[in-house]
DNA sequence: GAGCACTGC
């Protein structure tokens, strides 16, 4: 195996004696696959160098060893191009063959020889996800069977970032032989042979070819993070593993709970890399703490007053716990540098919905001292669990961690899901100790005791899947061909309470029939990146002539929050917010913030200028606006007609007030008396408040809520105000001027016949008020009748 | 009159 920089190249007279404008060597199969597979059917016409002979026209597939691929990549031309290779390319080469991976080449080929399935444990350091790929394509040779070989990534930073990485040390243009494709982006092309993509990219991908027939290999890298995608996908390549015998899958993790994935894995064979990282020294307190937020501030100035430089790293649950924080911090370092000398400490909050020019600052130097000769000063990062696994910092040499962060938790019996702040599980706490040792031995103070952390903390986080509500992921099976989900073997089966939960609402939605088959609505839903409810608001949208709102509301329903309210400003931002108020809702108020962006980018404005004035974020008002283009397309292949209520119509916002029923009308709500501020949830029983956040000054007695938060209080967020008789029986559209030429007989449209089927309530408030307004409805038809 | 851990399609 050739590990030292003088042997990387090779001299040019060899090379020259190789090159003998050989044509790249094709069998009859290879030529077959690349007509039929679009990503490689044009990659032999498309070849720059015609007269080059590659090293790899002499690999045989699945019979290559690391001594002849570190040769091919020793090579002065590219293998893969036939370019020149540039010089840094070679200095990258120095660097890889330094990875504590690239020991464990050979043994690893001999292993992905012989088996089907592999698990493989690196940890971080490892270089195991820019490597493994590698690797993998020198003895895949996906350049003649037409396979791609993908290596999926929780997120999109992450497979964007590493395929960049990766094209650079293949020494070729990111898009061409690597790629990317993640939601919004596509950089793959003909020539592509390996591709980074998220994990949901690959399951929608799925959605349309059950056997993933287009890949040779598939790597699902960071399977310890047990997304729903991650999991789904997992149980998926288990059974197409038994369909496709040529179908290689690599399943990477870091060490945790390594033997889980084999046993689940049909015992498949496990290959471990070490990492490269510092030791970590562990403290624990002597007894519990009662305040951790008091403990950990304390921790951080006590750190700052006795150890060493160094950056800091505190772990707390939320925004706000975190402004807090920083606060008490900074005042404290003051009166430290004051009092006793003490070097400046920069302090920064770090937070998922924090801008990211303010998420930037976190790599800024820590302080220099103050003058000369003076103590040094060093940075402190407040942080959410976001730098547990997607950012990484380095630098920190102090970590502490008071074992909490905020989880999303489901409950099934009143199908809400919340964030409720809970004990972190062993398998966190180990991670947010590693982050200390990344560039030199740490220490990482938890501010619980050692037997708290032995017996009270479970070893690994739930996984998503056992958290969350599954409508969404039932829809999704059924689209991937699953028949069966009961027998669907996910290596951590959920509640079948959850199941019936996600069934039973699919059912109302009609995206599954009563024996829980997709219906026609239910395969189209599922099209969508949406939940199943905006879905089919959104499909059934055209039968109220808003189709062009619902599509922006649902656009904006899919963003985080467009109001932005500062701390500073919030009154001026509040008032801000009443100029796009529409008294019937917050739906319609979105729709009015977004028309108004619209206009405002139509006109030539600023927009960015514009969004800042009237405390609107630009970055959510613009990702809406992407997602709306992509629901369009999506719209348009299923001739989903786009259309609009005249505005000047009385019924432009009532249309759309009962368009949002179609797919909300499980999340209603009625007011519990004339003078209350509490409101009962249909069916669920729940007792809510409207979310002080809202615009609707004079509520109806019912309305409709996108969404139910679990806060102080029971909250529901994003209300409009309803009409409870939209939900009972067939009550045509008014069809004034608004019918834009489509077939009425569609129009009498009923929101959802077996939900609000009366009968069907249990005896209640509820049910009395549906009872009594169901009698008015049929009396006034009678008298209209008999008239 | 309160607050949004984090992803992803």
């Amino acid at each position: 195996m050739i590990d030292s920089a003088k042997n990387l190249k090779r001299s040019s007279v060899e090379r020259e004696g190789t090159q003998d404008h050989k044509r790249v060597k094709t069998d009859g199969d290879a030529k077959m696959e690349a007509k039929w597979n679009p990503y490689l059917a044009h990659y032999k016409e498309d070849r720059d160098n015609e007269g080059f002979r590659s090293p790899l026209d002499d690999f045989e597939r699945h019979k290559t060893t690391a001594l002849q691929a570190a040769n091919a990549e020793s090579e002065d031309n590219n293998p893969w191009t036939g370019n020149p290779h540039s010089q840094q390319y070679f200095n990258i080469l120095k660097t890889r063959r330094d990875l504590p991976v690239q020991k464990q080449r050979q043994e690893f080929l001999d292993m992905y020889h012989k088996t089907q399935i592999l698990v493989f444990v690196g940890e971080t350091g490892s270089g195991k996800t820019t490597q493994i790929p590698q690797y993998v394509l020198y003895d895949e040779l996906p350049h003649q069977t037409g396979k791609l070989i993908a290596c999926t990534q929780p997120r999109r930073v992450a497979a964007m970032s590493v395929a960049q990485r990766v094209a650079n040390e293949l020494d070729v243009d990111l898009g061409e032989e690597v790629g990317y494709s993640i939601r919004f982006e596509n950089r793959t092309g003909p020539k592509t042979l390996l591709k980074y993509m998220t994990d949901g990219q690959l399951l929608r991908e799925a959605m349309h070819d059950h056997d993933m027939s287009r890949y040779g290999c598939i790597i699902l890298d960071e399977a310890h993070e047990r997304t729903l995608a991650t999991d789904i996908l997992m149980a998926l390549l288990k059974q197409i593993a038994e369909r496709r015998k040529d179908l290689k899958i690599i399943v990477m993790s870091a060490t945790l709970d390594a033997q889980k994935f084999q046993t689940y894995f049909f015992n498949a064979p496990l290959l471990a890399v070490p990492g490269r990282t510092h030791p970590v020294e562990i403290f624990y307190t002597p007894e519990p703490e009662r305040d951790y937020v008091e403990a950990a501030v304390r921790t951080v100035l006590q750190i700052h007053a006795g150890e060493p430089e160094g950056d800091i790293l505190l772990f707390l649950t939320g925004e706000e716990e975190i402004e807090d924080a920083c606060r008490r911090i900074g005042l404290e370092v003051d009166d430290m540098i004051r009092e006793s000398d003490a070097g400046p400490m920069a302090v920064y909050p770090l937070y998922g919905t924090l801008p990211p020019h303010q998420q930037q600052r976190i790599f800024d130097k820590a302080p220099a001292a103050t003058r000369k000769g003076g103590r040094p000063g060093r940075k402190c990062i407040v942080s959410t669990n976001i730098a547990e696994t997607s950012l990484t910092i380095d630098g920190i040499v102090y970590v502490v961690d008071p074992g909490f962060s905020k989880q999303k938790i489901y409950n099934p019996r009143t199908r809400v899901e919340s964030l409720l702040v809970s004990p972190i599980s062993k398998a966190s706490a180990q991670q947010r100790a590693g982050r200390a040792g990344r560039t030199r031995p740490g220490k990482c103070f938890r501010l619980y005791t050692e037997n708290a952390f032995k017996k009270e903390l479970i070893e690994q986080t739930y996984p998503e899947i056992l958290r969350s509500n599954l409508a969404n992921t039932v829809l999704e099976l059924k689209k991937l061909g699953v028949e069966d989900l009961v027998h669907f073997d996910l290596m951590d089966p959920p509640a079948p309470e959850t199941m019936m939960r996600a069934l039973e609402e699919l059912n109302y939605l009609a995206c599954l029939d009563d024996d829980g088959e997709l219906t026609t609505l239910g395969g189209m839903a599922s099209e969508f990146p949406l939940d199943p409810a905006l879905a089919v608001m959104l499909i059934s949208s055209p039968e109220f002539y808003c189709s062009n709102e619902i599509l922006s509301i649902t656009s904006l329903l899919s963003v985080p929050q467009i109001w932005v309210r500062p701390n500073n400003a919030r009154k001026r931002a509040d008032e801000m917010k009443q100029q796009f108020a529409h008294p019937d809702g917050d739906h319609l108020t979105l729709l009015n913030a977004y028309h108004a962006y619209k206009g405002a980018e139509q006109s030539g404005e600023d927009v960015k200028k514009w969004c800042h004035e009237h405390f609107l974020s630009f970055r959510h008002l613009s990702s809406a606006d992407n997602v709306r283009a992509q629901l369009k397309r999506i719209m348009e292949i299923h001739e989903i007609e786009l259309m609009s209520t005249p505005f000047q119509d009385k019924d432009y916002y009532t249309n759309i007030r009962r368009a949002l029923l179609a797919g909300f009308f499980m999340q209603v709500a009625m007011r519990e008396s004339s003078t209350s501020k509490v409101y009962k949830t249909v069916k669920d029983d729940q007792l809510v408040m409207i979310h002080p956040g809202t615009v609707v000054t004079s509520p109806y007695d019912w309305v409709v809520y996108n969404e139910f938060v679990l806060t102080t209080k029971q909250y529901v967020r994003t209300v409009t105000n309803i009409r409870a008789e939209w939900l009972l029986v067939s009550s045509p559209l008014p069809l004034s001027s608004s019918r834009c030429g489509s077939n009425d007989a569609n129009y009498a449209q009923e929101i959802a016949p077996n939900y609000y089927d009366v009968d069907s309530f249990e005896k209640g408030e509820i049910k009395s008020a549906l009872t009594r307004i169901t009698e008015k409805i049929r009396r006034r038809q009678a008298t209209r009748a008999g008239r």
